[in-house]
DNA sequence: TCATTGATGTGAATCGTAATCATTACTATT
DNA sequence: AATAGTAATGATTACGATTCACATCAATGA
């Protein structure tokens, strides 16, 4: 996913255009691994000194919900990236270093058998974590 | 594992025998599932009311170092159940309402070719949630 | 341009967890 | 059983991450 898409999704359900959401997406495009929270903020305090934390936490859990961002939790924190390709389920190894992530394309849902009788699902989680090439 | 087994392990790294952590496997041992620090305390409490959440926390971590008990990060929570057979690697369903869990006794790094050159994995996740047939 | 409605900043609160340290409880030895 | 050495505990304090309430502000469409 795109910035551009990003506000095509926004306008349509009728999110205003701001500078510090403009923000958030400008940094998180152009990082290609998952980013905590507060290292968004420290981004956004550059242009904007006076950001609070609750904006840049209400901006990310909005667009995580949209579909925009992907979240996870790592070491316990939430942690963003753009959604890399919201038509094609797919999992990522994560650089435990740096948050760099790589595509997995292949879901573990599709490759074994599950035998929970009676159980309701509702989703999986399924990450690799490591260190990439350059945190070694 | 059971409790003599955790017994065991305790004593072989000199870690003493004291109510709170014998109220802490107890309590563990009969539960079937993922269950927060919070409510491991609740358990203690009963018979120690003065008990502090440090010695909680403490004895959760040192079990889990020692491989006693599993742990997952469920809904900003750490969570901590027996662990169930150390010797045979397996994943788990858990229940999002409750924390039981099932047995998931494949794993996908089995089942799956992961291409990602370069990169050392250090481990992975996976686990299927959503709701056990009494949760539903 | 104006009014509407949503977005923001502020500051404090909450939640889960960890650090410090003096006191107490195990455990093995005498 | 009394002792000594050492580990475990509880009290307190603190921390980082996240959330809350609410007054103010700004983007948008009319
Ligand atoms: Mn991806
Ligand atoms: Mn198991
Ligand atoms: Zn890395
Ligand atoms: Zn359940």
């Amino acid at each position: 996913m795109n910035v551009e898409k990003a506000w095509e999704t926004l306008k349509e359900h009728s999110f205003k255009r701001t500078k510090n959401r403009e923000a958030i997406l400008e940094f998180l495009a152009e990082r290609d691994g998952y980013t905590a929270a507060m290292d968004v903020g420290e981004f956004l305090k550059k242009d904007n000194p006076g950001v609070s934390f609750d904006t840049i936490y209400r901006n990310l859990t909005t667009f995580a919900e949209l579909g925009i961002l992907e979240e996870t939790d790592l070491n316990g924190e939430r942690q963003y990236r753009m959604h890399c390709d919201p038509g094609v389920h797919h999992h990522h190894f994560i650089c435990t270093i740096c948050g760099k992530t790589k595509h997995i394309p292949t879901c573990p849902m599709d490759h074994i058998a599950v035998n929970l009788p009676g159980v309701e699902i509702q989703g999986h989680k399924f990450e690799i974590y490591g260190k990439c090439p350059q945190c070694q």
